[in-house]
DNA sequence: GATTGCTACGTTACCGGTAACTCATGCAGT
DNA sequence: ACTGCATGAGTTACCGGTAACGTAGCAATC
């Protein structure tokens, strides 16, 4: 019980009577001892209160350490929070644990995060972006670690890629919406430091229409992190533009959310008058008095597999460079 | 350019034909060396592309690591994401690296992850939790580093404590509610494994009814994480059992929220049939017909103080043991 | 009986930095 | 001229593990 940090590898031997690395191969678990000398030196180890230590681990083992990098664009956010809280989780049951970064859509800031990280000599690292400067992709190179890129899906990957496709996201949203026989469509989106994570959805949306033979007849994207607010004051600004439209496409489901609140302050009717769609399957969707019509990620799936295909890639197993991860239109009732 | 993460020390010194010793000094920024002497190692460091190994650093500094421990509750929630992102770049600016945890109000959780953490010599921990296992408390004590308590505002810290009054927040409130006269509150929480973070706040809220000579009329926790569904069905609960009411206290705004569609969809008003007030200072609130009555959390200055408090203890700064970090009540419309 | 192979350890060297100490030099103050 | 002290280095030991290799003892094989 009471814990004695100072006890170290050498005093639990001194006192089994065994030599120092007899009891690092104990408790590492690695063969080569017998059953009654594991015994005793776990008797020792637990009597002693050894706690172990995983710096003298890493830097005596040459820089294998169980370290893993996880950068993500926010935590701050309800889909990244959740995958980031199911790779930590993940990790930490397998043995690992994470520092975790995040660089708000910022190529640049991804790099000083990725510096400070190398200089820790990380087992794994787990990206969800798709965007590098030229020196974050030298240097995870010169790392020579498995690299796990999440989120989007990149067909061709730096080392592994896992998640789901936004274009076809958008593109499959489209689809849907053109079966409704609706024409005249808009689409609201939000940018954080000019770069638009959405900006797929919205590609594979117009790709869908033009199929269709129309175009998106209008289009407000907001300089400014999408929510709520975003998604009002950003209808505001399309209608404002482009009164009369059958349909919204919406960056994600807060903003969905959002627009459906202006809408609704202003006498517009969904669906009648317009149709909402919106991304993500986000938790605020459930209170809507009409069910949102919108595209679920499989938010803690992804992080998992992020989690598992990485710590498989570091053990040496063979495992597939592009995981695709489905995600599902849910047809609600705002189209 | 090209990185050669196989450079160390002793490569640096002999190219610049000094000793390993100098070259360490220059690059950690002590005195004791010429101007000469500094640049020529820098300009080799630059040379040979040299990756700083903190691994090797803090074993040799005998355990004086840069690493920081964290602990929340959850990532994928609005207000400890924002927190926890704030404390994440305040460390990283600060030249310290954080590995992060979260305990989804389990002592137990706190407990594994503190374990697993120790075993990486951290320099420093941040926690939000007010409950811990004796095993946890023995552990910290053990560690000798300093140790900042947050969010919870703990008057007499472990360490050092930053933070609010859960409490008071629920007495502010219920004040203010008194102040308009009605009679009958209701309140609406949640807990996840069987704790209930607001508790606090709604002992405060009673007191404040208590002082008025009222009590509470009814109330309804559901075992449910805190969200927008659990407000809509947790007020469904509440009204049915106790139709009557002349105001409604949540556990927090996105539950106020879905409170405030359920009685919507039955045609209650608010605030001329039922007052509401929430609690955060949540996003989604900025979109709702009337303005939530709420009271406003800093959660990125919480974060950012937390950082502070911490690396000046690290430091050996003589920093503050308990700060106040006030939070603001924001009489909207809905009361 | 000699050789081989396996088990269960012990020995030794080393990982890449940092702390603590030593030492030569130059210059100001007495 | 001598002392004292700051400056700018070099030297040595060490942090606490792990990898690689060595070896004693014993059973199985040749």
């Amino acid at each position: 019980m009471s814990r004695n940090a100072k006890a170290g590898l050498e005093d639990i031997a001194r006192a089994a009577g065994v030599s120092k690395m007899t009891v690092s191969r104990v408790l590492r678990g690695s063969s080569g001892f017998s059953e009654e000398t594991r015994a005793r030196v776990m008797s020792e180890v637990e009597r002693l209160g050894y706690l172990p230590n995983r710096i003298a681990a890493a830097f005596g083992s040459g820089g294998t350490s169980t370290l893993v990098g996880v950068c993500v664009p926010r935590f701050a956010s309800s889909l990244f929070g959740s995958t980031l809280e199911s790779i930590n989780t993940s990790l930490m049951r397998l043995g690992y644990q994470s520092m975790i970064g995040s660089h708000d859509q910022l190529p640049e800031e991804e790099e000083i995060w990725l510096k400070g990280l190398a200089s820790w000599r990380p087992a794994g690292i787990i990206l969800a972006a798709r965007r590098h400067t030229p020196e974050t992709l030298s240097l995870l190179r010169d790392l020579t670690v498995p690299i796990v890129e999440m989120w989007d899906l990149n067909t061709q990957p730096i080392d592994v890629s896992v998640g789901f496709s936004h274009f076809d996201d958008g593109y499959t949203m489209g689809r849907f919406l053109m079966l409704r026989g609706r024409r005249r469509y808009g689409y609201v989106g939000a940018m954080a430091n000019r770069v638009t994570t959405g900006r797929n959805r919205r590609d594979g949306f117009e790709a869908a229409l033009r199929e269709g033979g129309i175009s998106l007849a209008a289009s407000e994207t907001l300089e400014d992190h999408p929510g709520f607010y975003a998604g009002y004051y950003g209808t505001e600004l399309l209608i404002s533009r482009e009164p009369k439209l059958d349909g919204i496409y919406y960056h994600d489901d807060e903003m969905a959310i959002g627009g459906m609140a202006w809408l609704a302050s202003r006498g517009i009717r969904v669906p009648d008058d317009i149709g909402i769609a919106g991304w993500g399957g986000m938790e605020a969707a459930s209170i809507q008095p009409r069910r949102l019509t919108t595209t679920v990620v499989p938010t803690a799936l992804i992080g998992k597999t992020a989690a598992e295909l990485l710590v498989g890639r570091m053990r040496g197993d063979p495992v597939q460079d592009v995981t695709m991860i489905p995600t599902r239109l849910v047809p609600g009732e705002t189209v």
